[in-house]
RNA sequence: GGAGAGGUGGCCGAGUGGUCGAAGGCAGCUGCCUGCUAAGCAGUUGUAGGGGUGACUCUACCGGGGGUUCGAAUCCCCCCCUCUCCGCCA
């Protein structure tokens, strides 16, 4: 949520950074509703200042045994009054909450302008494309054949979009796992969370996937509870209306969990494969920074999700989103890209933002700068560390060899009990 | 699911229809005092939103939402959360 002062003083500004995201911004109707609700809050409290004053009036009229009954009945009309100014407001404030929370944040001035992704910047590149003495195949050829893979089992339990790993699979999965939580928190400085996959809408609402993009949700019917669509969710709303300390940020949190998607509106892309599913797993990183430290805290993150693709021997590249890209609540956003051979072409695995204020101020999320200071709201951050199905499927494809076995990357293999190659699970 | 108890400021904790933003204590801050430390004395310390260039001022906030009343932390209704006991369960 944009600062209603803010926006307020420079509207013109706010409406022309907001049309580089793509969509028409129509602001027009934010100054009426402002100044209307502005208007009914000067008379409603000056009505309230008097009936507190004649209230207290009546009260010492009574106490020396006189007569209030004139007042009183005068104040009974006031006090409707201030019932239906009060009815007024409250729909003015609803009005002019829904229409912030519906506006997306400003994009930081070092974010490049563009409509779509062919707008985006590459920042860097790590390794180079894996080169192969045969034609690489596709990661579901691979692992399908190995037998370590199931979609048609998966469709059975489940529908399209889900997937069900088997043997090795299912281990390069958790050891996939286990490995990034493990280089997060013992080399990364990172404390690990293991929070709810269910939260309330407040939750939600607090990091920017609601109100706008319940579509994409799954709602738990009959209850006001949904299953996450990341990590982020319960993750950042864990310090939701808390002041925290100076001395404590930033605060740095991974999470391995299940995220749940709906991709309503994917119908058609990536329909083969484990790139886009239902249900996938994700190791991310959230932080909490002062404001000043908030964008080298973003290289920071960044570093830290990009060192799980070296330690793998993944190529990838750095990509600076243009303003027509980036998400509802993010200021600025790396995406982090991993080479796959099959389609010759770098896919995303991470996805590195900073929010600024927006979550923190949706969320309530605040610290107290120094002694006598005022409250000040922190800067939320965060990234994939990574996509685990993402990184299982760049290994399969990157590893895979000609005789179709895949070779486990070295860093991974006392996580797999040693495990060198993949071969055919027989079974 | 059944039965009880409770949710008050950074924390602990009083409170009752009216002068209660809320006693008292702790913690914090500012002075004074003491050779240092400790103690002591005095003052001060919440959040949000309006108005004013400003000193300042008004309104709201005692789990959340409704209601009664001239007036609600206090009375009534609904909901949420925490704790204890019973049942059930991984």
């Amino acid at each position: 949520m944009l600062d209603i002062k803010y926006l307020r003083d420079n509207l013109d500004t706010v409406a022309a950074k907001l049309n580089t995201r793509g969509g028409e911004f129509d602001l027009t109707g934010f100054s009426a509703l402002d100044e209307k609700r502005r208007d009914l809050l000067g008379r409603v409290e000056s009505l309230k200042q008097k009936r507190n004053e004649v209230s207290q009036e009546v009260g010492k009229l009574k106490k020396e045994g006189k007569d209030a009954s004139a007042i009183m009945a005068d104040m009974r009309q006031t006090s409707d009054e201030i019932k239906s100014l009060d009815a007024e407001l409250a729909g003015c404030e609803t009005e002019l909450r829904d229409f912030l929370m519906g506006l997306p944040n400003l994009p930081h001035s070092s974010v490049p302008e563009g409509r779509t992704e062919e707008d985006n910047t590459e920042v860097r590149k790590w390794g180079t494309p894996t080169e192969f003495s045969f034609t690489p195949k596709e990661h579901t050829e691979i692992a399908t054949a190995l037998g370590i893979l199931d979609f048609d089992a998966a469709a059975k339990l489940s529908g399209a979009r889900f997937s069900l790993l088997k043997g090795a699979g299912a281990l390069l999965e958790r050891a996939l796992i286990n490995f990034m939580l493990t280089i997060h928190t013992t080399e990364h400085g990172y404390t690990e969370i293991l929070p709810p996959f269910m939260v309330k809408d407040t939750a939600c609402l607090g990091t920017g996937q609601l109100p706008k993009f319940g579509e994409d949700l799954f709602k738990i019917e009959g209850w006001d509870h949904y299953l996450i669509p990341t990590a982020e969710v319960p993750v950042t709303n864990i310090h939701a209306d808390e002041v925290l300390s100076l001395k404590k940020l930033p605060i740095k949190y991974t999470a391995y969990t299940p995220c749940f998607r709906k991709e309503a509106g994917s119908y058609g892309k990536d329909v083969k494969g484990l790139i886009r599913l239902h249900q996938f797993n994700k190791v991310e990183l959230v932080k909490f920074a002062t404001p000043e430290n908030s964008y080298d805290e973003l290289e920071g993150l960044l570093n830290n999700a990009e060192e799980i693709l070296k330690r793998l021997e993944l190529p990838y590249r750095i990509v600076d989103l243009c303003t027509g890209d980036i998400g509802f609540s993010a200021a600025k956003t790396y995406d982090i890209e991993v080479w796959l051979p099959a389609q010759q072409t770098y896919r995303e695995i991470s996805s590195c933002s900073n929010f600024e204020d927006f979550q923190a101020r949706r969320a309530g999320i605040r610290y107290k700068p120094e002694e006598g200071g005022k409250p000040r709201f922190v800067h939320t951050l965060n990234g994939s560390g990574l996509a685990v199905g993402r990184t299982l499927v760049a290994i399969v494809e990157n590893y895979q060899n000609e005789d179709g076995t895949i070779t486990v990357p070295e860093a991974l293999r006392p996580y797999m009990g040693g495990l060198e190659r993949i071969t055919v699970l027989s079974d």
